[in-house]
RNA sequence: GCCGGAGUGGCGGAACUGGCAGACGCGCCGCACUCAAAAUGCGGUGACCGCAAGGUCGUGUGGGUUCGAUCCCCUCCUCCGGCACCA
């Protein structure tokens, strides 16, 4: 008896854990299942020519191919692949493809340190990044790839820059570049310390002049301030337009004095957004480099002056541009002729005044500029008013007046005295004008676009210098001018290019006598300034892009990346995108219809990922134990998408559950759980039916609610409301209601809402359900985004919370569609709020917000 | 210094257009299931007072507007990002 008994038990358990162990949800076996099958099917193969539905082509910031995916990757990629599916679902013939961005600085410091070689070093990386990118289950395009070191690719950067030069759009200038005795060219992070010494042999670092290539960003200025038709979040375009530092003023033509050691004469044109302030003028500073500076210089002014300028040229830019340090600078010795009023005013030379910005040279007026008080403090210099408010003409000066008085007037300006300042400035530039010594101008802060960089793992740039016929392009047939496989990039800093005798030798292509190659690179920048065009017809080879294609496809429709890009490279592109559109390739103005800027995942730490600090999260193990699906998920509930933050494993054990009970309602409808006191009941006070109408409601609501979630990249409450329609479901599963047709529409959209964010077990539940009902159509990721059923999500009544002086003292249950004056009888009835007014009558009903809530005030 | 963004329970976060602060999840507490544990399920969980009913306080700080403010305005503090003498 007592044997039998043990043994009936044991089958009992043993038949239990079997059915579990047989129904469990195994994200492990199920995921690279269907990853293959998605593969294989094509599924997510785009056919470019596919006119039949609306285009929507998705973008992610392609990758560096640093060696290994991190969970950042996951944290950028995942949730924009959860939108290229909603998008598909909604019919749209959707584009998502991904590359790699294989040129830059770290295959290069790779090779020097393990010594490898940087092509096979960035190869093997993308291969390896291929494999873990295949397990998020991401439905890109693979064979849209484009690798930027690819000669396939980079040969177009090439076409392109010969098409930029031939444009006018590339010019070669001279530029100071960071230059070690020793080592030669150094990138600016390779200039370390206040005292700027080389990286590697701690030589004093300076500023050389090379000749450089440069394209003409400027050029675009105006129309890369104009942001209309493109929508893009409100801080990306305020840094840009900072960047390009629009501002309007005049130029004015001063003209130096003559001295005992010169005759004078020479025009000094200076930019100033003060006009008006002329008048104030005492004295005017040249930057360092300013071209003028050496033949103006007193001969007794001469060693202190070079001394200066050769100081300047070893500071930083850090502490050359610090706003705190004081003002330096010396006298050259020679004067400036002020052209409203003929007075002389000394020259100074100082590093506050930036060769690049305007014309290099400014009037100083110390009365109303802060660097100008600063200097004149400094150097005992005088300090004259001329725009001042009524009263405070006479006023000693601590400190520069800037702020605009509406009521403030011009003084000691000569003729102008009296006018407001605005005005006063207007006259002042259209006097000097008539006389041409001055014109309205406008300059821009932002400048050319430096390309040129003096290393080995980028694109050549296609110029062969010739002593006789200077820099002559590469002619078309010749390109791409390969990067040599094998050269020395051990050496010191120089640019192993230049010392590649091979690659170096050439003859000159348009007289065939002896020439040497350009060893410059292009900057990695241009490489994704148009890669987005490339995935249109990665294998195009007459060409940079297919003009009909990118016409159809562009401007990208969303893009999506880190808001560190906010200006080079989004900029750039847009420089680009224009630069294209007039040489002819195109036909588009923006690149990017619409941009969303993703947050940034940061180490356990709070400092940014990286194997330095060892506070990289490798997501491999998690999808290991959770399976890709968890991972999605847990990365889109954090939090706002925009916003990242560090990264914490705790709590992703809740969205396993919660993948878990998903998979049990779907699977199970039936079954009870033990442990529930109500199991297999209804909730009091409902029917089956009222059970029903109350699965439907909570679907549709979910579904409205979700789909809006989708739309506006809140991935962490679209998930939120997922769990709530799955704990509905949990609620009725083993009661009546469950396994009826309410609940199966409830589980249906419950899968197909979730599929775009966990599109493994969404699609393996598709098919189960549909392979039991005697159908196996695939897949779930085909099928259309379902309705809204807006009869299902009316409620009948509402709950209606009820203020007495604006604190909550009751909630009424009322009909939905109470009207307001039933409403404030109903209130007025609720024994609360009797008591809460105490027999006091209400001086004011406030009903707000349709009926949404009540206020009662009383004094 | 200037320009952006953000400060909400023990934690991540939610709150539509000015209308119930704390959805959802984590953690924690209690219970059920179990010989036991794990897993799972059920219930609770902002703070303070109270046996309870209930009350008071509460969204970085201080003020303002409003019947009503996490939300709008002003002051200050802290953190993050960008720019950094741009005449």
């Amino acid at each position: 008896m007592t044997q039998t008994s043990q043994t009936g038990d044991e089958t009992g358990r043993e038949e239990r854990n079997e059915r579990t162990r047989i129904e469990r949800y195994d994200a492990v076996s199920i995921e690279p299942r269907w990853q293959a099958r998605w593969a294989e099917s094509g599924l997510y193969r785009t056919d470019l020519h596919d006119t039949t539905r609306p285009r929507y082509y998705l973008l992610t910031m392609y990758p560096y191919p640093s060696g290994d995916i991190h969970i950042g990757h996951w944290y950028t990629k995942t949730p924009t692949d959860a939108l290229a599916r909603y998008r598909r679902m909604h019919g749209y013939n959707v584009f998502f493809p991904i590359g790699f961005d294989a040129f830059g600085l770290p295959a290069e410091n790779a090779a020097i340190k393990n010594k490898v070689n940087p092509r096979a070093w960035t190869l093997q990386n993308i291969e390896n990044m291929r494999r873990q990118l295949r397990t998020m289950g991401a439905t890109f395009d693979w064979d849209a790839e484009v690798v930027t070191c690819d000669p396939a690719y980079y040969r177009w950067n090439q076409w392109l820059f010969l098409q930029f030069l031939k444009a006018g759009l590339a010019y070669r200038a001279k530029a100071p570049v960071d230059w070690c005795p020793n080592d030669g060219t150094l990138a600016r992070e390779q200039v370390e310390g206040t005292d700027r010494r080389c990286w590697r042999c701690g030589a004093q670092v300076e500023k050389r002049d090379l000749e450089q290539w440069w394209f003409r960003t400027t050029r675009y200025a105006d129309e890369l301030l104009d942001f209309t038709g493109i929508d893009w979040p409100e801080p990306i375009r305020i840094m840009q337009t900072n960047w390009i530092g629009r501002s309007e003023g005049g130029e004015i033509v001063f003209t130096t004095a003559p001295s005992d050691h010169h005759a004078g004469g020479e025009e000094l044109r200076v930019f100033t957004t003060r006009p008006d302030t002329l008048f104030g003028a005492t004295f005017m500073v040249l930057a360092p480099e300013h071209p003028l500076v050496e033949a103006l210089t007193a001969p007794g002014r001469r060693a202190e002056v070079a001394a200066y300028v050769a100081r300047a040229r070893i500071a930083t830019e850090i502490e050359r541009l610090s706003t705190d340090r004081e003002k330096s600078g010396v006298a050259i010795g020679a004067e400036a002729v002020n052209p409203v009023n003929g007075e002389r005013i000394p020259i100074f030379i100082a590093d506050y005044v930036l060769a690049g910005y305007g014309t290099g040279a400014i009037m100083a007026v110390p009365a109303h500029d802060e660097r100008d008080f600063a200097f004149a403090t400094r150097f005992g210099l005088p300090i004259r008013r001329v725009v001042a408010a009524p009263g405070t003409e006479g006023a000693p000066m601590t400190e520069a007046y800037i702020a605009h008085a509406a009521d403030e007037r011009l003084v000691n300006s000569g003729p102008y005295t009296g006018m407001p300042a605005d005005e006063g400035g207007r006259a002042i530039t259209a006097a000097l004008a008539e006389r041409g010594l001055g014109k309205a101008a406008i300059t821009y802060r932002i400048r050319d676009w430096l390309i040129s960089r003096q290393r080995y793992w980028g694109t050549p740039i296609p110029i062969i210098h010739c002593d006789r016929c200077g820099a002559v392009p590469v002619p078309d047939e010749d390109l791409p001018v390969l990067l040599p496989e094998t050269v020395d990039y051990h050496g010191s800093g120089d640019n192993p290019l230049a010392r590649d005798e091979a690659f170096l030798r050439v003859t000159c292509p348009s007289c065939e006598g002896p020439a040497r190659r350009e060893t410059d690179t292009l900057d990695t920048f241009i490489d994704s300034s148009w890669y987005w065009f490339r995935y249109l017809s990665p294998e195009k080879a007459g060409g940079p892009v297919d003009t009909a294609l990118v016409d159809r496809w562009t401007p990208v429709d969303q893009y999506t990346g880190g808001a560190e890009h906010a200006v080079m490279h989004l900029l750039y592109s847009r420089f680009f995108t224009k630069a294209m559109r007039d040489i002819g390739l195109l036909h588009e103005n923006e690149p990017f219809r619409r941009l969303f800027n993703q947050g940034q995942i940061l180490g356990a730490d709070g400092e940014r990922m990286s194997k330095s600090r060892g506070n990289v999260q490798d997501p491999d193990e998690l999808v290991q134990r959770y399976g890709a699906d968890t991972v999605r998920l847990f990365l889109m509930f954090m939090g706002p998408w925009d916003q990242g933050g560090p990264w914490s494993p705790t709590g992703i054990g809740g969205i396993s559950r919660f993948l878990n009970r998903v998979w049990t309602v779907a699977m199970d409808p039936h079954g009870r759980d033990a442990g529930d006191p109500e199991a297999g009941q209804l909730p009091a006070e409902q029917d089956r039916a009222a059970a029903e109408a109350a699965l439907r409601s909570a679907a549709h609501r979910a579904l409205r609610d979700v789909t809006a979630d989708y739309e506006g990249f809140r991935f962490n409450t679209m998930v939120a409301r997922l769990m709530e329609l799955c704990n509905v479901l949990v609620r009725y599963r083993g009661t009546e209601a469950a396994g009826g047709e309410a609940w199966d529409e409830a589980v249906r959209l419950l899968l197909l809402m979730l599929a775009p964010a966990a599109p493994h077990i969404t699609e393996e539940l598709w098919s189960r359900r549909l392979a039991a009902a005697g159908r196996a159509p695939f897949s779930i990721h085909t099928e259309r985004w379902p309705d809204v059923d807006p009869t299902a999500v009316v409620e009948e009544t509402r709950e209606v919370p009820v203020q007495v002086n604006g604190k909550l003292r009751d909630k009424v249950v009322v009909p939905a569609d109470v009207t307001d004056a039933d409403l404030e009888l109903m209130v007025l009835a609720a024994p609360k709020v009797i008591a809460a007014l105490a027999g006091k009558t209400p001086d004011r009903v406030i009903v707000a917000g349709g009926g949404r809530l009540v206020n009662l005030v009383v004094h």
